[in-house]
DNA sequence: TTTT
DNA sequence: TTTT
């Protein structure tokens, strides 16, 4: 009797998603995510590559479709989901058992700036409109872009804490250079 | 002394991002992500939604200006980063303390079908190819896509432990029905 | 190149924590959590057990240390650590990988009163003081115990937000029924 | 429509937790979690602490009165839960937002051996025998302590994967120093 | 192989 | 087996 297991994990794709579908027509995509620590050796006083995580991940319905379209060979993923045990039984009819994740969100990361060439678009297009229904028909794509207020300096930031300090011109946020 | 407080939330955006830049010229974008979580009422014995947590995010660099290029209102996003607590003193002088998140991976998720229509593109385009170079130029959208290796029964998933199960036709993941 | 994969882990010890040491003295404690999800039926509509996850941990240096002192089998424990892959190779010969986690913090889980018992102690003992110096020696134990300030309406909750709404009487925290 | 916002933080108490009833008798407590996390400067080359975050919690039920008992200022806890945002009233009638924590699972980190003193006891007591009543009566609190297998090489681990790397000598993970 |  |  636990919890959970729900896990976030950030990395990149090993191989395009396959894509099947069971008997009853459900589709069920598969990919594996690898991902390496960058962790911070107090011998040699550096950062180094930690030893490789390939973790293997399911997901299923809509999203499995929707990955098939989206993500190839090296998109940097963030993936979350449940950690599971698979047992199966070999060829030698020996039993194993596997760590794997079924995925509940999945989506490319937008840290880097190689994310961006792709979504350049003809006609419309452009910026993912989760929610229900088509927003956002109509940016152009280009630097400036996808409905991103630039300008203003006291915009109601529309959430968040009573009295929202980003609404007030001059917060330390935007001083120089950031925190990390 | 403490590890971390790295955290995953999923969520909406409550508008578009807002991008800025420090006097340094360092891009900063900020946005609120309307997370609603689902939950199990034992009384009512049905699902209800919970509370609506608006959090208050931050992002640096490229991936500010990322995603005021591809995320817009609505957008169901995935954020992994830092929660942070920010002092600030309101225009009557009060001094004040919020809780806001400093991002290190945001991405639109795929979780659900409506994110699909908007990566239509022309002419290449199409996938997320994070990597260094070749984004499968030629996929043409559509269901079929985006490089998946929809066909095959037997071929190599080319992932995880040793003797991988996934290879193993009428792996149990292949019946029917999802899990969950 | 990924962040980070830090996970948490609630369940229950499989079995007391082994202790060993490496040559050069360095404590070493490994364990299995055996973490069992309750996810919610749709076609039941009920709550059922999902498959047990079953999670090998290793510990190093004071936690091991503490954790052999202090866990037992069956003990129920939150985890949290990174997600590694281990490679081996089996006595035939033969390569494998298995999916482990290296502990940064672990102790036992307080949500159930079984967990109360054991902490009787004769005079002083009670309570984790794990910080800078007294760990209130002197409480009796028993249930009213441990230091807890069961009284007052509006003791400073020393800590928080601005003007912390704790220590207003008749927060909504207080009245009736959790909220789940 | 969201996932989860279940988040962990370790942290120290600020002060000892606050034990109240609700009118129909529910146990609810509440402390603050002090979050100080280590980051490497880049520009100084070193490790610095980060901003803390102070993290106010509430627990329920059973977990309110066992951590009463048991938690104290300054103990290094690891908290699981989920975010929530509470809005309230101030004394001015001025409508505030904060964001804390509903407490899922809470317990004392066994990671520094300041942890270690406190579980002496007489007669019993001593260790976490979070199951069914009272095992492991009679461990004498000491080093060697609490059911832990200290001594052989080849005692079966039981647990994990097929094959288990474990149970075999000369395991890389039995080698010298720990890998961080 | 654990377990409110 | 991936990768700013």
């Amino acid at each position: 009797m636990a919890g959970e297991t729900v896990i976030t994990v950030v990395g990149n794709l090993t191989a395009d998603p396959e894509l099947r579908f069971t008997p009853s027509g459900a589709a069920v995509a598969s990919f594996t995510v690898a991902s390496t620590p960058r962790t911070f050796d107090r011998q040699a006083n550096e950062w180094k590559d930690g030893e490789t995580l390939f973790l293997r991940c399911s997901v299923w319905r809509e999203a499995a479709e929707n990955i098939a379209e989206s993500l190839t060979k090296g998109t940097r993923v963030i993936v979350q989901g449940r950690l599971v045990q698979r047992s199966f039984e070999t060829r030698e009819g020996e039993k194993r058992t596997v760590v794997e994740m079924q995925v509940d969100e999945v989506g490319p990361s937008l840290r880097y700036a190689t994310a961006k060439v792709t979504r350049a678009s003809r006609g419309g297009g452009g910026g993912f409109g989760g929610g229900q229904g088509g927003y956002g028909g109509g940016q152009q794509g280009g630097y400036a872009a996808a409905g991103a207020q630039q300008g203003g300096g006291y915009n109601a930031p529309g959430g968040g804490q009573a009295d929202d300090p980003w609404a007030t011109g001059g917060s330390s946020a935007f001083n120089d250079e950031p925190p990390f």
